[in-house]
DNA sequence: CGCTGCTTTGAGCTAGCTCAAAACCTGTGG
DNA sequence: CCACAGGTTTTGAGCTAGCTCAAAGCAGCG
């Protein structure tokens, strides 16, 4: 292992795998093209066709798709280490967009970037198609909340997971961590108006078990949060909810 | 294009790419190791592990979670031609169940079986990611639908999935369909209740848009559904709605 | 020091839920 | 050929989680 600071990704992968030198050094090339994108400005618009893809390395992004009617959806945020439209790589279409909620720093990959580093290295291949298959994992957990969980158990369930995710990067912990969604991102995220989540969060910080406020998640009482979501942090394919 | 019958996934897959004889081999291999599995029996369970992937070819499959308190969210239904299970191939614990809602046929695919078809032929490869794609492309639009659709649209937008879906495999077209599902699946898949099921299938066959009746669907006035769901099948990456 | 964007609270309203009970359909065994 | 059983659909009647509309604090920033 190498001192220098590794970047999220690698971080995240290496929790999956155990990464050679050769295979860190081209996933460390990746990181090449270096970007930075403004708060607020999409990188990626929903329609648009082809596309690279990109590694968030600082920052969170949220993915989401805009109905006729105005009403938004959030699929899923991306937080340090995730990639960014690894699958409209493949599709003809990119079918969501993209906003950096904060001013991030994202590694553009083009697609051929992709192909040579799988030829040259498979189990690095290997490593990025778990992460591919546990964000699909993600979104099915998603979708199971918003259809089956109500409004407190699903904002329990939802901000744990951003937690366990972050602690593979050293992001957070079981104390809490740093978080830059306003109630808004949240409510979309949900598929609840946001003064409902307002409310619900007040519940939660009332009942004792965490608080959301400027900037910053809390938990308060850990193992109530988790029983109330009936959180089982399986599906995230990690160790364990959080190593600490 | 050979006069034998093709099998469903073959049908899908050349809708994609035009695949050429060598490819329509290796794929056609893929089909050894057919098996029959019974209705309401289920292929796998929830957080079992490794697992074998399937090809759907007869019969329709739904893939669901169950959660602590028994209800349980309905991820997708697998039709002719669909993949069962390509994720758990890669993820170490598979993270939902399949329940054959008919007797069905598939076909078994082991890991390495997938891995030698792709080895031979690169382009096969590309075809199957398509599909992998499109699968997470219909669960993201399914997440948007229980977010922020209400009950009548999040239905027609399902049904006209579902339809669009079939007419690939040639099992549908902008008349309808045949469909085994009982309104406890829909309600499952939908996030919503068996009796608002019906409700809502009163509604829409009362405005003449559908009707839903012993194991048919019938579009009474297509572009009104479609118009009443907001439907746009960009996400499913065909070339149109339905051919026909 | 006055926007602008975020959070908080109040007060009704409604889509979709639960409980309860018929009506139906289909296959099975007498 | 009938009757019964189990699954499915249909309908009614109240209830509630989460919604909408409205408005007031609050903090950071140009």
């Amino acid at each position: 292992m190498i001192l220098a600071k590794q970047s999220p990704l690698t971080r995240k992968l290496s929790a999956f795998v155990a990464l050679s030198e050769a295979e860190l050094a081209v996933l460390e090339r990746l990181h090449q093209r270096r970007r930075i994108f403004a708060a607020g400005r999409d990188l990626v618009h929903q329609g648009q066709s082809d596309q690279a893809a990109y590694i968030l390395s600082s920052g969170w992004v949220c993915s989401y798709k805009v109905q006729a009617d105005g009403t938004r959806q959030v699929v899923d945020f991306q937080v340090p280490g995730d990639f960014l439209g690894l699958r409209s790589v493949l599709l003809r279409t990119s079918d969501h967009s993209f906003e950096p909620i904060v001013t991030i720093e994202a590694a553009e990959v083009l697609k051929s970037d992709l192909l040579v580093a799988f030829a040259q290295t498979p189990r690095l291949a290997t490593a990025i198609l778990w992460a591919a298959s546990r964000d699909e994992a993600m979104v099915v957990e998603h979708l199971v909340g918003i259809g089956r969980r109500d409004a407190d158990a699903r904002m329990a369930h939802f901000l744990l997971e951003i937690g366990s995710r972050l602690a593979l990067v050293a992001m957070g912990n079981k104390e809490g961590y740093a978080c830059p969604l306003t109630q808004y991102h949240l409510a979309d995220a949900l598929g609840l108006s946001a003064i409902h989540v307002n409310r619900i969060l007040r519940q939660l910080r009332e009942a004792g078990l965490m608080t959301f406020r400027k900037g910053h998640v809390t938990f308060d009482d850990y193992e109530g949060l988790v029983k109330l979501a009936e959180f089982d942090p399986a599906y995230l394919d990690q160790t364990g909810p959080l190593l600490k």
